[in-house]
DNA sequence: TATTGTTATACTCTATAACTATA
DNA sequence: TATAGTTATAGAGTATAACAATA
């Protein structure tokens, strides 16, 4: 009765979690943390987070785009991009150039570099995203959740 | 032609988002920013924000119980629960009892205002429920997010 | 006047480690 | 030895406001 003992002692099975348990917002924490912990953990060998990877995939997808455009294609603040952006040319993953037509805003593009890393991350994004599939029940179910939250939130 | 004019210089709708279109983790995090923030709006006369709230809610279903199955329901580090426990309290919501078995550990309980906050709060979250079905598509799509997310993270 | 990028501040949240008092 | 709660710290993320350079 190995079984027996392994559940010994867990409480958490007897949580009544009220009306938490039909709670979106709930749900999606729980969900989205899992998520980025798996994707953190799946990236450590590049040491990416999921910030900074999509940085590179909008950068790398966009070209010579404006911080501020980046920011709002990310749902972040301008303010917060700073920090971000810095790390990583700091690691000479992106470049600020001088933008051509307006001396205010900054074209930004990845390095050489850059997109070797970037490259490099969409191979263990894959994996990443077969663990996905498998802790959320298959590709039909993965390509319903995605339908179903992506229809509402993209340019916010 | 005023429609035109309001979407003169727009330039976030030709944005290209690459792999991030189809990226479980992407739109889960647009999704939860999305539902939080409205949250924390709906909230704002009870002064609530989600964590706080999800330990009321636990509390409620789970008078007596101690602050690591508390910490273990909600998904959080007990350090953390150490701070939003001390706000609550504070605001005499909740209160540490000394367990009866247990002299290291407390027996968490709502005040009575802990329990009017609460209803309160579940009136709100109705109103809350309202604008996050409008948003992601009505109740079936709700119900299908809310099963597909649930049926795997809850006890992690 | 308005916008782009930046700096600064404050607060929330996450992740650890170490400490105390009990068990 | 291990566990419950606490304290402390560091970093990430969010939300603002204000500033310089430029439009």
């Amino acid at each position: 009765m190995i079984a027996v003992s392994r559940n010994f002692n867990v409480q958490e099975s007897t949580i009544d979690y009220g009306p938490l348990e039909n709670d979106l917002g709930y749900v999606l924490r729980r969900a989205q943390l899992w998520v980025f912990q798996d994707f953190i953990r799946t990236m450590t060998p590049l040491d990416l987070r999921p910030a900074q990877y999509s940085v590179l995939v909008i950068i790398h997808h966009n070209p010579g785009l404006s911080q501020i455009a980046l920011a709002g294609a990310l749902g972040i603040e301008r303010a917060r991009l700073v920090r971000l952006l810095d790390q990583l040319e700091e690691r000479k993953l992106v470049e600020r150039r001088p933008a051509a037509s307006d001396r205010r805003s900054h074209a930004m593009h990845l390095t050489r570099e850059g997109e070797r890393v970037l490259a490099g991350a969409l191979d263990l994004v894959a994996t990443h995203r077969l663990a996905c599939l498998e802790e959320f029940g298959g590709p039909n179910n993965y390509e319903t959740l995605v339908r179903l939250l992506a229809k509402f939130g993209a340019p916010q």
